[in-house]
DNA sequence: GTCCACTGTTAGCGGTCGTTAACGCGAGCT
DNA sequence: AGCTCGCGTTAACGACCGCTAACAGTGGAC
């Protein structure tokens, strides 16, 4: 057997020609996005890279271990870049906002992942949906203590449900392809923006004093 | 044979004991906005509603055929709705409020269709697929033209783009159950009118005027 | 030059899945 | 009473899918 490491183990830093398995994780999240996990077959993922069908398993262990790594990856890196924009900050309105950014551009870079990510999640082994599931609960966490931060007086769960909420909006980008990066960037953090700390939105809603 | 309509027939008033269709339809649908189409058999289905396997198919043509029904279905609902509120409503900012009210309960009532409308269209028969896209659309087009009036010097990609992001808070309603659904609700509205009327969201962003 | 690790190929297996066939049974009409 | 029809059953077929086995070329290390 080749060697293979269960998660990614060199830091995917910048500029670095893609390994084999990075290209092979790609090929295969465009097409989970799109047809979902059960509905792309080996061969449909091997011939995306050029190779065709079980010479997959030369890279990876099967097609389960595929979706967990890229759903571990980017569950990971997605809770890395949100606290580090949150501790760059100085403040929790500059956190809040940075927070907005860094999801925003996220989600721009990365339509495939995003979708697989809340769509295959249930198809996941249990260790890995184990894993993934924590990672998201820790990015919740961190978003629901900026944002009880900025707007005080919101509880816990409302802000939880908020959250959730933003995720869906700026997560919607692989629906429309009408405005072009920037402008769409521009567009769902303002959006975003306002739905958090627009007055009316999450401000004067719990009855507290 | 027996009688089989294309898409539903007898309009899905008020109270009515559930058709079997309608049955095997609901708990289809749940299955598949848990484990996705392909993530569900036959069989499945057919436990979930106390029969098993191959009964199914004395009440549809095939497995294709019951994703079919319902997106289409639920399309059309979405649709017909969206139209009355608006026709009904005395001006555009009222228009707007009932629109997104149509659509929060819509989405908390009807979490699993939500969830499989916007996962498994690709996997539809091209017929069918062709037939939903269209209704999406013109949904889409509802809510661009009362956004248009409501804030005006919005261009019309704009007002997509919003739209799309507005379906994307609205449907995130099956990834946050903290809240019970009046709160959910309430909380919801706010946010979608927040990110689309705030000051600074949608108005300003057109290097318009 | 030799060797071996790496990466790819094709053939085939075991299991699953959607669908059909053949049959059964109770309710209601004549 | 008998026939039909709606609704369900089990058995089985054919296709497909994930995965393994067996084999092969190529390129760098020594």
């Amino acid at each position: 057997m080749t060697r293979q490491s269960t998660t990614a183990e060199a830091a995917p830093s910048e500029q670095r020609k893609p390994t084999r398995r990075e290209q092979i994780l790609a090929a295969a999240a465009e097409l989970f996005a799109h047809r979902g996990f059960h509905g792309v077959g080996i061969d449909d993922i091997g011939s995306a890279v050029g190779i065709s069908g079980p010479g997959l398993y030369r890279h990876f262990r099967s097609k389960d271990a595929m979706l967990g790594e890229m759903l571990v990856a980017i569950s990971e890196k997605l809770l890395a870049g949100g606290r580090r924009r949150v501790e760059l900050a100085g403040g929790p309105e500059e956190a809040l906002t940075e927070l907005v950014r860094w999801h925003v551009d996220f989600a721009l870079d990365n339509q495939a992942l995003i979708t697989v990510h809340e769509r295959d999640l249930a198809n996941l082994a249990e260790d890995d949906r184990r894993r993934v599931r924590a990672l998201q609960r820790q990015y919740v966490e961190v978003w629901v203590d900026v944002i009880r931060e900025v707007v005080p007086a919101t509880d816990e769960p409302t802000a939880r449900a908020a959250a959730h909420a933003v995720f869906g909006l700026l997560n919607s980008t692989p629906h429309s392809k009408h405005l072009d990066r920037d402008a769409m960037a521009v567009l769902l953090h303002r959006m975003a923006m306002a739905a958090l700390t627009g007055p009316g939105a999450l401000s004067g809603l719990t009855p507290t004093d």
